[in-house]
DNA sequence: CATACTGGTTTGCAGTACAAACCAGTTGGC
DNA sequence: GCCAACTGGTTTGTACTGCAAACCAGTATG
C-alpha cells in the first residue's frame, strides 16, 4: 500500500461512502431497478431515512426516481444512472485496492 | 452478495469508516509506531484535524498516544492497540467482502 | 528582547444522519 | 356513508461530527 494510495482516501466519494447509501447503491447495482418498498425492506432503514438518502443520491445524479402507480397505490421506482454506476465502480475499486490484504 | 451481508453495512464501525481515520489507522497498521508529524505529513491532514481524529481513536481505545520529548522538542508517539488492529481487520474483511466484484 | 517556528489543542461553524412526526390517499369494518 | 387503520412516502428537529482557523506553550534565532 503506497502513500499516494493512502492519501487518495481523503478524496473518497462521500455520497457513496455513507453506509446507508452504499447499501442502497449496492442493492440497485444488483437489481437494475427496484421500488421504494423493496429497498426499504432489504435495507432495514426507516422510511424517513431512506427517503432522505434517496434525495441525496438523486441530487448527485446517481439515481433516477420515477413516481408512478401500481393500480391506485403510489409506486416509486429507483434505478442507478450511468453516472451512479460509474461512481460505484470507482468507489469499489479504490476501496478494494486500499483494503486488499 | 447476500442481503444479510448488505444489511451488515449499516453496522459498519463508524470510528474506522471515516476516511481520515481509515487513513490514519492504515498508516499505523503499516508501521507499528509513528509520531504526530510523520502522520501529519503522510496524511496531508491539517494539524487540528489530525489532532481531533487522534482524540477520537484514542477515546475508542484503538490507538495509544504517548507524549514524550525528542530532546527538548515535544514528541507524540502513536501506535495501534490490539483492539485497534482487530477493528481494522474486521472492517477490512467486511468491506472487502461487500465490495469484492 | 522580540520575532518566528515547532508541535500541537481548542473553538466555531457548517453540514449531515437519523427518527419522530406528519401527510395524502386507500382500504376495510360497520 | 363514515371513520379508523394502513400504505407509501416527505418534512422537521435535533444531536453529532468533520473541518480549518485561531490559538497556545515552549524553543530556537537574530
Amino acid at each position: 500500500m503506497k502513500p499516494e494510495d493512502l492519501r487518495a482516501l481523503t478524496e473518497v466519494d462521500r455520497v457513496i461512502h455513507e453506509p446507508a447509501r452504499l447499501l442502497i447503491v449496492a442493492l440497485l447495482a444488483a437489481v437494475k431497478e427496484a421500488d421504494f418498498v423493496y429497498v426499504l425492506r432489504e435495507s432495514g432503514l426507516t422510511k424517513g431515512n431512506l427517503s432522505s438518502h434517496l434525495a441525496k443520491l438523486e441530487e448527485a445524479r446517481y439515481i433516477e426516481v420515477e413516481k408512478t402507480y401500481r393500480g391506485k397505490i403510489p409506486l416509486t421506482l429507483l434505478r442507478l444512472t450511468a453516472a451512479g454506476r460509474e461512481a460505484f465502480e470507482g468507489y469499489r475499486k479504490r476501496m478494494n485496492g486500499l483494503l486488499r490484504q
